[in-house]
DNA sequence: AGCAGTTTGTTCGTAAGCTTTACTAACAAA
DNA sequence: TTTGTTAGTAAAGCTTACGAACAAACTGCT
């Protein structure tokens, strides 16, 4: 779907549109439509979009011609006029396998259904495999799920960690000692599906916005072994200008030293709040009072890294992804506080800092996610 | 020009696109690349931009009778072939009227033809007016212009201080004492001509990304009589969920305390970088070492603020714009190494940090940026 | 000088896409 | 039975872009 349309104001054109690229715009209008507001007729389409009820017609008879949407009889409400003929998107003729690279030794994916529902699982212990290996393990994850499916699969959507391109190449991934690696291409030789891969942050973030409630101008935070962020400004992913956006876990915070961090610097967020570092400084607290403190003082550090985010991009609200036990409750209370206290409350006094409602899921989600506005256009 | 077409992926188409938007945006195109690439052929531009001749020559057609467009004569050069006619735009047609609000004590305006070159300007003390009658100081301000222009006025556009939504309603501008103000509508009731408003501080990255020769991912810190900055985003400008982006004049800066702000904080970034604290500060150091020191340390605080914004943003390039005495030199040096030595090399280790090369005028000339690209989809 | 080859820009006919207009089918209300 | 409403379709027309073909104007070679 490129060239694609978008709502805001257009700056510099940059490439020709035919009248092909409208009508495929028009179409996931339809689909869309369709995804968001469950069984239509024709007619509520048109009034919906804005389309006349022939060109509605239209698009719809093609897509059902593709399977994509299907009738399911008469609305029953009592009325004048002739009963409408209900329509719905087809939403068990496709599945979608998501993979979620972001952890630290297990590979994850899931069967899903357009609705993004977990139909079924898989995973697969990492054991230190890198590079190569890394790779190989991430295509038998495919092939298991692929028995798992029960209908064709519209795509595959990965995310991964480190810096992804356009493109799906991981530029770096220094975890799985990937450098340039052509993930989405080898992928797609490999299955003749379509794949899409996308930084697992950005997926995160992706899968909150469709499917958690998310608004469309927020910074999703993802805490684990690393920490990580995805943004979403007017409902669009950030990438950044060397694909690189929202990597802020080697940002320096405060003006108060910190401890040394593997990068080299010190004071980095990741020394205050990467899962190790934070388990190891509780493990040594004796009191509940010093977990507290513990915890209060990571939390306000990742306030003070985000104020200036805040500030700068009037984001509507923060999420927060990782281990509920460590960033539910006294953390994220002294993020949000520490952000109130350092930005103004005329602009920002509303904003919105929660853990995420999709729990552990939230990667292969937004990677299917990914493959829904890809293939459908929908999302 | 609406709704627009991007380049990026498209996530939730949300309007429906007609076969005249195409056109729209493939005239647009068509203009872009005469506005960009100065003289061309119709065959030129049907190779830069992928239409055919045909459709090209059909779009060309339409702009000269909109007087958009010239013939301006055969190509000189020897070589095979029927010699191409070449066009350019109009260069000679229309005059655009940029205004901006953003200065302490006096509005300016001036009076520039469609390259964004000033051919006259004109000025008003603000002597203290506020609400009404500054705003009567800016219709007053149009009039002079227009009655310098030599030819019909193409738009006008008006950069505000202050929050300003995409309608053009100054939402708030302390200074001014304007709220809710709907300047953009009242302008063109008043001058029956497109009219434009537009924050400064977005307006000023506009400008710089146009004529300053800025990249695509870049912010524009804005310093004066406070602090605000813009952002554009893969040459998108930022607006932010309440159209506030940008505001980072009163963020909490460092850790260890700082002045107390007008708003009430303390160590806001506009308490070390304002320029009446700055210069202040500076009349009060009596040795050059002094100075110096005073310059280093509010360039330290703006990078210390900036660090996790050019972290999450993955931002290439930040341009000052203010003083060039007090921001030029060991502000900027400060700045730049304190970023540097908050950020990762990996990814950061390029950024750019520079002075605009537009001085005062840089407000004004984004106002005429959003006038050439609301008008003739040009920038 | 003459002819082949190249490039430009136009004319003509066609395909795609959306709209308007007008229709049929199917229903409710009176 | 009549009247009015709603859903969906059919036909015709307009807009937009394209491809094929062509004339004009030029270079270069024989």
């Amino acid at each position: 779907m490129n060239p694609g349309f978008a709502s805001g104001r257009e700056l510099r054109p940059t490439q020709k549109v035919l009248p092909e690229h409208a009508r495929g715009h028009n179409r996931s209008l339809v689909m869309q439509t369709l995804y968001r507001e469950g069984t239509l007729s024709r007619a509520d389409i048109a009034r919906e979009t804005g389309l006349t009820r022939v060109t509605v017609s239209d698009l719809v008879a093609d897509l059902m011609a593709e399977n994509l949407v299907i009738e399911i009889g008469q609305r029953e409400d009592v009325r004048p006029g002739k009963p409408a003929t209900l329509l719905d998107l087809n939403r068990d003729a496709f599945q979608i396998i998501g993979i979620d690279l972001s952890e630290y030794a297990t590979f994850r994916g899931a069967l899903l259904d357009l609705d993004g529902k977990i139909l079924g699982r898989a995973e697969l212990p990492l054991a230190g495999s890198t590079a190569d290996a890394a790779q190989d393990k991430v295509l038998a994850l495919v092939d298991s799920l692929i028995a798992q499916a029960t209908r064709p699969i519209l795509g595959i959507g990965v995310g991964s960690p480190g810096v992804v391109d356009l493109a799906g190449v991981v530029l770096t991934a220094p975890n799985l000692g990937w450098t340039n690696r052509s993930l989405q291409r080898d992928l797609t030789a490999r299955f003749s599906i379509p794949v899409v891969v996308i930084n697992d942050a950005n997926a995160a973030a992706l899968a909150e916005h469709s499917f958690g409630g998310a608004t469309s101008d927020m910074m999703l935070v993802k805490v684990g072994h690393g920490v990580g962020s995805g943004l979403l400004l007017a409902g669009i992913p950030l990438f950044g200008s060397r694909f690189a956006a929202g990597e802020i876990g080697h940002v320096v915070v405060g003006t108060d030293g910190g401890a040394t961090c593997v990068c080299g610097k010190s004071g980095c967020l990741e020394t205050w709040l990467a899962t190790p570092r934070l388990d190891a400084a509780l493990a040594s607290a004796t009191t509940a009072a010093e977990r507290d403190r513990i915890l209060w003082e990571a939390g306000e550090r990742l306030g003070i890294a985000l104020a200036p985010v805040v500030g700068a991009l009037d984001l509507s609200e923060i999420v927060l992804s990782g281990p509920t036990e460590l960033l539910d409750g006294t953390l994220a209370r002294a993020t949000i506080e520490t952000i109130r206290a350092r930005t103004m409350p005329e602009f920002h006094g509303n904003l919105v800092l929660r853990m995420t409602t999709l729990g552990e899921d939230i990667v292969l989600r937004g990677a299917a996610v990914m493959v829904l506005s890809g293939q459908l256009g929908v999302s």
